[in-house]
DNA sequence: CGTTATCCGTTAAGCGCTTAATTACCCTAC
DNA sequence: GTAGGGTAATTAAGCGCTTAACGGATAACG
């Protein structure tokens, strides 16, 4: 093979038909009959033709591919599986389509809308994958204004807006009623960054099941995903005043930074505090003792936010789709409280 | 603002002038005078004007992206750090110019090998980025074939494709000698898959040092990268016969699983054994005792792969760049071998 | 047997942009 | 006064594909 690509102008005359008609023969819509068709298809795949994406996007206006921005500093994008694992699913359920991802990572907010308003104005993308929502987030306005298809991974706040995610609420519950029943009344939530939808919405779940569960001294405190921030925060909750018994985190890195700082202040894990991590991981498996933690289907998030985008930029309705749930991986860092 | 988009004939409409004058004007050619110039550019961005990126590939045969495929089983890439950092890089270089990334991950050579033939196909990618080089291949042989743009990320094996690497070798030599002046004479590499091109240069690094300094014990086994793996070959390597005082990893990830190995066998780390990582990441950072590391440039590796790939898109040579050099992190799990 | 429908295929316009070729105009030079 | 040379614009073709609109057969129907 050499270097230059075939178009549908070299089957048209290698077939002896018009470029009209390759066209039709090529997207099995009707006006050729079948032998034609079969032909052109053979000629096709003889001479190894793939649609030009460009042209095909000019003329029908698709872009065929979908984008992803995810605004982390470098400094934490790195350490957190949870993205990767998010874009194996969506590959999966991109595998075998026609459909590309685009994929950007920015340090700031302002970079991220700009990424979507270009490659809207570019009409790079069909639609795009909105994670990590926040309050009032501007991401939401945009891309209503521009009429650009998207998806939000993550609970259903905005309510015209198609969205999947997961029921962490009835994880934190479960999480806390597991502690409660190993004996635990002093609980600590250390949570990733308020702005954060879902940090609000787990955390109110917490307060919610802390004062169901009868627990007074339950109570969240918030660092930046980054295990220094935790470090700080957690030998603050442990040093001061009377200290928890059990702390459960937002992410996978802060919970084993955690068990760092216990080290270091000599709390035996789990004998003298129990922790669970949120997102489960290799990490978390990996650290000794192993972490209990919160699993959840995130390779499914990924899959079927892609199955809903595509389905919404065919013009599908909205929906909001729910994933399976978490579950509570129960591993080495939780015990019974000890008995003081 | 609404959904539709503006295009260089709206913009010479409004100006009063031709298309072909707009086009001069925007893409800073010369045709049009300096007053006509400023006019219609003014007018641009009062519109929003943002150029189809379908009609300029159609016209100019550029697809302003390019294109990484990574090929791991999605069970080992959610783990490894090196990713995320090697895109973050990727995308600094990329950041305010007109390029972007196409991202994907597949779980079999001839799938990523399809991705390749099809982005080329579909002209969705100027050039791409090759990671993981094996012996022989593949993909060589594909993007010479297609006369695809393509920079190696990895050593300078393939005598005219560009690429950028590290000297790995040179950081194989510093840890065995840092080893060797803490007392430790029987080392052992717990390599990656043999297949890796940087896996070989990495042993044959390994032995060649190991000779010159005599260690006769010195040896490579190998594993996949992931956890499971390397516990069940650090366990074997530290039961059979006369067992190592050091071990030299090729990730993060199988470190810590051999740290847990240790752990197991009661073997206390660092005074009873010595344990290298190769990445250094958050992961070796956090854990306890803290991994001694040698830390790549990565995103550096990123960032110079792209600009070096955009050079070569340009007509520019087929360079070779080096990066700076790999430094060894001494930590927490390196010390003088147990006197017996 | 003339009239419709039906099927198969062609024509040509158009998607938004680039760019070679061309025209129109103004200056300068001889 | 006119040839020559810039400069500033326009024109139009073309990139590869889709798709309305159209045309020419052939089959079906009364």
């Amino acid at each position: 093979m050499v270097g230059k690509r075939p178009t549908i102008s070299d089957i048209a005359k290698a077939a002896g038909v018009s470029t009209g008609a390759v066209s039709y023969a090529l997207n099995n819509r009707p006006g050729v009959s079948e032998p034609t068709r079969r032909r052109i298809m053979d000629i096709a795949d003889r001479l190894g033709w793939v649609p030009s994406s460009a042209a095909r996007s000019l003329s029908d206006g698709r872009a065929n591919a979908i984008g992803l921005v995810v605004d982390r500093p470098a400094r934490v994008i790195g350490v957190e599986p949870y993205f990767m694992q998010l874009i194996s699913g969506i590959q999966g359920a991109l595998a075998g389509g026609p459909t590309s991802l685009l994929f950007q990572v920015t340090d700031n907010s302002a970079a991220e809308l700009a990424a979507y308003r270009r490659w809207w104005g570019e009409r790079r993308v069909d639609g795009v994958l909105l994670v990590d929502l926040v309050q009032n987030d501007p991401r939401v306005e945009l891309v209503r204004e521009l009429r650009l298809p998207a998806v939000v991974l993550g609970e259903p706040v905005v309510p015209d807006l198609p969205c999947v995610w997961t029921d962490d609420e009835l994880a934190v519950a479960e999480v806390l009623e597991y502690l409660v029943a190993l004996g635990h009344r002093r609980i600590v939530r250390v949570a990733g960054p308020t702005r954060f939808v879902h940090t609000q919405s787990r955390s109110r779940a917490f307060t919610a099941a802390a004062a169901r569960l009868g627990l007074p001294d339950a109570r969240v405190v918030h660092a930046d995903y980054s295990d220094e921030a935790a470090a700080r925060v957690t030998r603050r909750v442990l040093t001061s005043g009377v200290a928890p018994t059990a702390l459960v985190f937002d992410n996978d890195v802060m919970a084993v930074s955690a068990l760092g700082v216990a080290h270091e202040l000599g709390l035996s894990v789990p004998d003298q505090l129990s922790l669970v991590a949120w997102d489960d991981s290799a990490l978390c498996r990996l650290v000794r003792p192993a972490l209990s933690a919160v699993r959840r289907p995130i390779a499914e998030r990924g899959a079927a936010a892609v199955r809903l985008l595509l389905d919404v930029i065919n013009g599908g309705p909205p929906d909001q789709v729910k994933t399976s749930d978490p579950e509570l991986v129960p591993r080495s860092t939780t015990t019974h409280p000890p008995t003081t």
